[in-house]
RNA sequence: GCGACUAUAGUUCAACGGUUAGAACAUCGGUUUGUGGUACCGAGGAUCUGGGUUCGAUUCCCAGUAGUCGCCCCA
C-alpha cells in the first residue's frame, strides 16, 4: 500500500457529522445579517502580503509569526489572508464602494495562521465578519453589537456568553496614554517578564492584557486608558453604553481590553465565553476609523466584528440542531431488474411533482430484507416497495416505517397520483417544523 | 514558538519483552431474495512513521508526525 498523505496540520476536514451544526449556525447568520439589511461581498483567500504588514501592523504577532507567506512564479510575496477586514478595506477602495458611501457588508470563509493548533484554534479556521464603512456614530457600533447579541439568542448561546467592552480613543489619545504608561512600566521594569519587555518596544499597550499575576497586580495601579480619553471619545462611548442599555444588553466594562491588531481606535468589544478553556473568544471587533486612509482610500470612518465558527460548532448543543438535521421523506425499495429501471424512473417523476420532497433511492440491489434494514436505517417516514407484484398492478406499495403496531394500517397499495397527495399531506404537516 | 500528557480495528477501550494482539459498538452477510427495528450465527477490519536496545519490540529508548491541555496568540 501506497504511504498516506495526511491533511495539513491544523487544517481539518469537516465531516458529515458536524456539517449540520455548520449549516445550522451559517443559515441563521444569513437569516440575521438579512434581516439587518446587509450585503455579502466574497473576495480572495490570497492578497499581496504588504495589505496585511500595512493593516495589521508590523510588529503584530499575526505578522511577525503566523502568516503563510510565499512566492508565487513572479516572484510575489504572497499571503493566505489572516483575518478578513483589511482584504474587505482593499477590496472596497479598489472597487470605489466607500467614497461618499455607506456600506454594510459581511463575509465568510477560511482564515490562516500558522499557529499551534489547539481546541478551538486551528490553522485553518473560519470567520464570518461584518464591517461598516462610512457611519462615525456610536449608534453603529450599537447597532452592530445588538446585532451579535440577537444571534447568541438564535442559537440558545445567550447565557453562554458576555460582553466586554472598551475605549481606545483616537489615535492621539491613545498616543499620549502609551508614553504614560511606558513611563509608568519602565518605573517597575524589573517586575515585567521577557514577553512584556519585548511589547514595551513594541506595542505596550498589550501588557496591559497580561496574564501574569506579577504584572497583573501591577497594571491594577497604572494609569488607565479611560482617563486620558478625548472628550469626544468619551461621550461616544458614554452614548454607545447607554444605547446598550435601552436594550438591556449587559456588559462589562474591561479597560484592559487592547486588541491585536493596530488599526483599532475608539469602541472595541469582544463576546467570551467560559466554556471554551483557553479560548475563550467568540466574536470581537471594533472601529478602525484610520484604516481605510492608511490603505490608500479617502478617510472614511469603519467599524467591524468577526466571529470564530469552530467555536461556535463548539458550543452549540446537539439538542437545537434536532429540528434541523433533515431525514428522507421516503426510501424507495427496488425488487428485480424490472423494479430497478421503474424505480428510478418513478422518483424522478415525484421529484418532478413536488420538489420538496426528499427520497432516498436503496442502491446496490440485496435481499429484500437487506433492503428493509437499509430503510429503517434510513430513519425514513415511509418505505415504498416497487417489485413485480407492484408493477403488473400499477401500484406501490407504502409501509408506514414510524407507525408501531396499533390499529392504523401499516402498510396500503397506492397508485402514483394518491402517493403524490400523501407527499403532499407530509410536506404541509411539516412545514412549521423545517425551515 | 515553548512546556506537559497521549497515539492499538471505522469508533471507544483491553493486553503482553516471546504461539494466532482481545472486546464492545459500528459495518457487511446469514437465520427460505416480499417485509425492518429485538434475538441468534458468521465475516472483514488495528499496534502512527523512522531509527536504536534486544536472540526477539506493538510493549523499553530516541526522533519525526498527529491529537489533547496549558503558555503565547486570537476569532
Amino acid at each position: 500500500m501506497a504511504d498516506k498523505i495526511q491533511s495539513i496540520r491544523g487544517m481539518n476536514d469537516i465531516l458529515p457529522d458536524e456539517t449540520p451544526a455548520w449549516q445550522f449556525i451559517e443559515s441563521r447568520l444569513r437569516q440575521l445579517l438579512k434581516s439587518y439589511n446587509y450585503d455579502e461581498i466574497r473576495f480572495p483567500i490570497v492578497e499581496k502580503t504588504a495589505l496585511f504588514k500595512r493593516s495589521i501592523g508590523e510588529v503584530t504577532d499575526i505578522v511577525e509569526k503566523e502568516m503563510y507567506t510565499f512566492e508565487d512564479r513572479n516572484g510575489d510575496s504572497l499571503t493566505l489572508r489572516p483575518e478578513g477586514t483589511a482584504v474587505c478595506v482593499r477590496a472596497g477602495i479598489q472597487n470605489g464602494l466607500l467614497v461618499n458611501q455607506q456600506q454594510r457588508l459581511w463575509y465568510i470563509g477560511p482564515m490562516f495562521r500558522h499557529e499551534r493548533p489547539q481546541k478551538g484554534r486551528y490553522r485553518q479556521f473560519h470567520q464570518l465578519g461584518v464591517e461598516v464603512f462610512g457611519l462615525s456614530g456610536p449608534d453603529i457600533d450599537a447597532e452592530l453589537i445588538m446585532m451579535s447579541a440577537r444571534f447568541w439568542k438564535m442559537l440558545g448561546l445567550q447565557d453562554s456568553v458576555t460582553l466586554q467592552l472598551n475605549s481606545l480613543g483616537t489615535a492621539q489619545a491613545r498616543e499620549q496614554y502609551r508614553s504614560v504608561l511606558v513611563d509608568y512600566l519602565q518605573q517597575h521594569s524589573e517586575l515585567l517578564d521577557e514577553d512584556s519587555q519585548r511589547r514595551l518596544q513594541t506595542n505596550p499597550l498589550r501588557i496591559l492584557d497580561s496574564k501574569n499575576p506579577a504584572i497583573q497586580e501591577m497594571i491594577e495601579q497604572a494609569p488607565r486608558l479611560m482617563e486620558h480619553l478625548d472628550d469626544e471619545s468619551r461621550q461616544h462611548f458614554a452614548d454607545l453604553c447607554a444605547y446598550l442599555d435601552s436594550v438591556g444588553i449587559a456588559y462589562e466594562i474591561n479597560t484592559r481590553l487592547v486588541r491585536g491588531l493596530d488599526y483599532y481606535n475608539r469602541t472595541v468589544f469582544e463576546w467570551v465565553t467560559d466554556k471554551l478553556g483557553a479560548q475563550g473568544t467568540v466574536c470581537a471587533g471594533g472601529r478602525y476609523d484610520g484604516l481605510v486612509k492608511q490603505l490608500g482610500g479617502r478617510e472614511t470612518p469603519a467599524v467591524g466584528f468577526a466571529m470564530g465558527l469552530e467555536r461556535l460548532v463548539l458550543l452549540v448543543q446537539q439538542e437545537q440542531l434536532k429540528n434541523y438535521i433533515k431525514q428522507p421523506h421516503a426510501v424507495l425499495l427496488m425488487m428485480g431488474e424490472r423494479a430497478q429501471a421503474a424505480g428510478l424512473a418513478l422518483s424522478e417523476q415525484l421529484r418532478d411533482a413536488l420538489p420538496k420532497v426528499r427520497i432516498f433511492n436503496i442502491c446496490g440491489g440485496g435481499s429484500f430484507k437487506s433492503q428493509m434494514k437499509r430503510a429503517d436505517k434510513s430513519q425514513a417516514e415511509i418505505a415504498l416497495i416497487l417489485g413485480d407484484d407492484e408493477l403488473d398492478k400499477q401500484l406501490i406499495t407504502v409501509k408506514y416505517l414510524r407507525q408501531k403496531a396499533d390499529n392504523k394500517p401499516q402498510q396500503e397499495s397506492l397508485s402514483q397520483d394518491q402517493l403524490i397527495e400523501l407527499f403532499k399531506t407530509m410536506l404541509t404537516k411539516n412545514a412549521l417544523t423545517e425551515q
